[in-house]
DNA sequence: GTCTATAAATTGATAGAC
DNA sequence: GTCTATCAATTTATAGAC
């Protein structure tokens, strides 16, 4: 019989429960606002046992910070293997991007936050994430080639596709607010609503 | 002869240069990221009298909350009294507002992370800002009946103007580090690139 | 492995002299 | 108004029993 560790990677269920309980308190209170009695709490433990599994508070954030940036940096390396012609990878990047971070709202802003902080952080967690930005590049500058899109600059291409993504997540208050009257379902709608209008937006942007 | 408090609209010179002090800490450190000592150091001054002048941490946090905010949502109510049509407003409008963000670059990050962590203080500050985006959301809507441009939606083009001149900011670090082999001058070139950039992929995405 | 109790360090805020 | 000294509360981290 398959062991309960085996099958959530944890060594133990204790471990487990204390990461999952600091990942929902760190993302959302970030490292100098979070309390290790909350992420105890949380987890339904002793603070104590905190200690024994993650000996300091650095050291537990670091773990949830890694997780953060797998779940920040969309992966796109699937996509291209496809026989999708560049507008329809762009839809797919771009559906898949925003669903994976609608079922993580806190992740961007967490993310923003931290690493503006300890911009040295990143430099280990890049190495290791193996990001290639180049390939998207390339891409599309060989599109700009083939005139299927307009000359377009392809670094402000990638950084405007990241922005319409993700910005709304990180604004969301402030969305929420100022534009819907703080109704939290119209947020959500509009949320989904921009999978396929940031889609045709930025075709009608690029297209000849 | 004028006095310099009443130049700098402070009541004293300690209370301006505890608020410049203030500034530059709690908006690069967040509210829980910054400890009070670190601000008398900056203003040079000793710990005691920021408490003299700003009875708690709390209170000295607000002063520079609002400012923050104040340099963050874009002043656009000018622009539309000019003779202007709808593509030269929106180039006005985006050419300011990344020139603003330049000035203070920090400021996006924090004003998002501070409103996620405490969505509260926004209510009070939107009312006391009287922002309006109706006006905004009604000139568009009716370049739309005129047939200027595309049937976009209101919302979505506002969200993602406000997307594509803030976000850059908010992620430098990641882009620098990730696009420009983290060299500081190639970002501020991209960044004063983004004006015009910015502006045509906008244009483009909606013009018919 | 898990707990209680406590040490050790940090930090916001105040008292009181000048 | 400005300072030194200190309090009081919070919080990370450890010691030691079970």
């Amino acid at each position: 019989m398959i062991k309960f560790e085996l099958m959530t990677n944890y060594s133990s269920d204790t471990e487990g429960k204390i990461l999952e309980a600091a990942k929902k308190v760190f993302i959302e209170k970030g490292l100098e606002g979070t309390r290790m009695q909350e992420i105890a709490n949380e987890a339904k433990i002793n603070k104590a046992l905190l200690h024994y599994y993650y000996r300091t508070k650095e050291k537990l954030f670091n773990a949830v910070f890694q997780f953060a940036i797998t779940r920040f940096i969309p992966h796109i390396e699937g996509i291209f293997n496809s026989d999708k012609n560049f507008f329809e990878i762009l839809e797919a990047i771009i559906e898949q991007y925003i669903t994976l971070i609608s079922k993580n709202p806190f992740i961007p802003i967490f993310v923003l936050h931290e690493i503006n902080r300890h911009p040295d952080r990143l430099a280990d967690i890049i190495k290791s994430a193996g990001i290639q930005p180049k390939i998207l590049i390339e891409k599309i500058e060989k599109e700009v080639e083939k005139g299927t899109i307009r000359p377009v600059s392809a670094l402000n291409l990638i950084v405007n596709i990241i922005s319409l993504c993700v910005f709304p997540f990180a604004a969301r208050p402030l969305i929420q607010r100022l534009l819907f009257d703080n109704d939290k379902h119209a947020y959500t709608t509009f949320i989904q609503s921009r999978k396929t209008e940031v889609t045709s937006f930025i075709i009608n942007a690029i297209k000849i």
